[in-house]
DNA sequence: TTTACATATAACCAAACGGTTATGTGAAAA
DNA sequence: TTTTCACATAACCGTTTGGTTATATGTAAA
């Protein structure tokens, strides 16, 4: 149930996953990384609470926020299986494609 | 620069890709297949070719989408990449806090 | 040429998003 | 106890999203 396209379909979320990755963090040391406002940052952490991307706990005056990687797990393997079954019929392993780098110049 | 989350986020647009990875399709068969409005799918249609996940085309009155496969594999590509970043990395940092014990007691 | 059909477009709506400022609350420090 | 600090919450704002209905447009069929 949980929406991973929700929950990283923004930047800033995103962000804040990558500093998570690192190590649990206090909301306050979130909200320094960043230049928007402690309100911004808890509405971020509260999506991402929803879906259940990261988990909360208390310590004191602190609030420490660290990734919850069995929901990450579950929704890696959920996108690996529909993207799969997307793109079988076309006889075509995404990895094999990606490992043979023909799209790597095209980005810009 | 196209943005898979947004093209991705939503489920009527991730049933159409599934539907168009049978074939090309109008956008007629398309409607028929939902139980909302023609304004509402070509909305839809209109995010997929924004970013670029689908091409389209003319025939007569026609209008026929197929699947831009290589965008697709792109977009899923960058996301499995990126959870796949965060699990790795998370794997390592749950290692180091588990045997570096509670160490946030103290503020400096 | 008239009619039917596939699609486009406009106007509208409610809800969600991403941000703000202002202010309340609760724990720790002084 | 008083003050400070981390965080929560409320109210507001503009934009986007996902839907609607009504209507216009362009091609094909009658």
């Amino acid at each position: 149930m949980p929406n991973v396209y929700r929950a990283l379909g923004d930047s800033t979320r995103r962000h804040i996953l990558s500093m998570l990755k690192q190590g649990s963090k206090t909301q306050k040391e979130i909200v320094e990384a960043f230049d928007i406002s402690q309100p911004a940052i808890k509405k971020h952490l509260n999506i991402l609470l929803e879906e259940k991307i990261i988990s909360e706990s208390l310590n004191g005056k602190y609030r420490i926020y660290s990734i919850n990687l069995y929901t990450l797990q579950i929704a890696y393997h959920e996108m690996l299986q529909y993207i799969g079954e997307l793109l079988d019929d076309q006889l075509v392993s995404l990895k094999d494609y990606v490992e043979k780098g023909e799209f790597r110049d095209e980005e810009k």
